[in-house]
DNA sequence: GGCGGATCAAAACAAATGTTTGAAACGCGT
DNA sequence: ACGCGTTTCAAACATTTGTTTTGATCCGCC
């Protein structure tokens, strides 16, 4: 009834609530942020989330789906363009992986990438109706074609881990992404012998440990 | 002054407190728990909980901090029973990863484990200063120990891999064993090809995985 | 110009939370 | 039996949260 009443793009308030919401939702997260801050930030009245979204909730759900569309968009357009032909398995691999991975921690995907993490996590720990309506349009059905994709460049894998390893290789990613802090705790296990490195050299490690993990058998 | 008046563990309101504690933030998660539930469940007062831990922090700290104690010295008796003898890597390095596991799915530990994950996960996304006192106290040094048998077992990784490898690895871990329905997932990941898996199949498949992250290069 | 719906803003609202209070109940040594 | 420190309890408290209400204002249209 009065819920989700007006959301269209083109509105000056509405985008500027979910420009908001993202920046602050990715720094502390949304259970942390009070439509209040949120509101201000945006500056537009209390009452806006409720007048276009209907709750806090709906407009989670809205910068949630909307990031989550994009992220599955671009992997579906990264794969076909890397068409069907496969010379190397192992680069091939690789290259599966880089396009999974780089919605999270690409480069210009910083701010949406970690509040993308944070979300699925969140979903994880704690689904909601919202969340698990997302996860299931967008995130099962790429799901299933992505790791068709694995089936062709991991032969060696046995049949049932390929479902078990693309499950770990979304947690690990997930996990990795959603905050820098688990990144900068590289520099005191290594005793400082490793610095915090760059938002680069991060991906390309977690890639090594994904395709070494996929790889092989 | 006031905060953490009194909380030997020789009490019996106390270790009721820690238990309701310890069910009721397994299953929903600290966040979602109110003082009024965990005291009704523990059956004792509402006061209890400030008055012998001084706030809803320091029992979820305190909670915190048993689990987390308990996962390393278990961890480091296993490895010492390990011994120094390597005979074959691989089988070396898989049951070092086993022992890393253990507390989070091995048998006998379904509540706890879910429990610590849950904690761990907590931590990474919003740190406190009990979470951070916690993790340097005890799972930094730990991780030190773990990271120096690693180095032993994987001479072919790149020295700087195993930092990255072994912060990779938890954070696979965490995720794997915070929620069920993490698991439940490769029942509709597989389109039903695998039917919800038992506890001990999710968790070879994760060593599987694991393993050979870390073994290859 | 004036009507009517859309949009906004300030305030009020209801519910929940962690915390504190003050008194009653208890345990126990003297 | 008394006194005293500790523990327990019900009630109140202060604060924050998301949400709703009530008008005021804007804007297009007959």
């Amino acid at each position: 009834m009065n819920v989700q009443r007006r959301n269209d793009m083109n509105n000056e308030t509405v985008s500027r609530l979910m420009k908001a919401a993202e920046e602050l939702f990715a720094e502390f997260g949304h259970e942390n942020v009070s439509l209040r801050q949120l509101t201000s930030r945006a500056g537009v009245n209390v009452a806006a989330v409720n007048y276009y979204f209907g709750s806090k909730e709906a407009l989670t759900d809205a910068v949630f789906e909307r990031l989550t569309q994009e992220a599955c968009a671009y992997r579906r357009q990264k794969i076909a363009e890397l068409g069907e032909e496969i010379e190397d398995r192992r680069s091939h691999l690789e290259a599966l992986v880089r396009i999974f991975v780089h919605p999270y921690l690409g480069e210009g995907n910083e701010v949406s990438g970690r509040l993308l993490a944070r979300f699925f996590l969140r979903h994880r720990l704690h689904p909601t109706e919202g969340t698990q309506r997302i996860t299931d349009t967008y995130n099962n059905p790429f799901a299933h074609e992505y790791i068709a994709e694995l089936k062709k460049v991991c032969p060696s894998l046995c049949p049932k881990d390929i479902f078990w390893h693309y499950q770990f290789m979304v947690n690990t990613i997930m996990i990795s992404s959603a905050e820098d802090t688990s990144f900068e705790r590289i520099e005191v296990l290594s005793g400082g012998e490793i610095s915090t490195a760059s938002r680069a050299e991060r991906m390309e490690a977690l890639v090594r440990f994904l395709v070494s993990a996929l790889s092989d058998g």
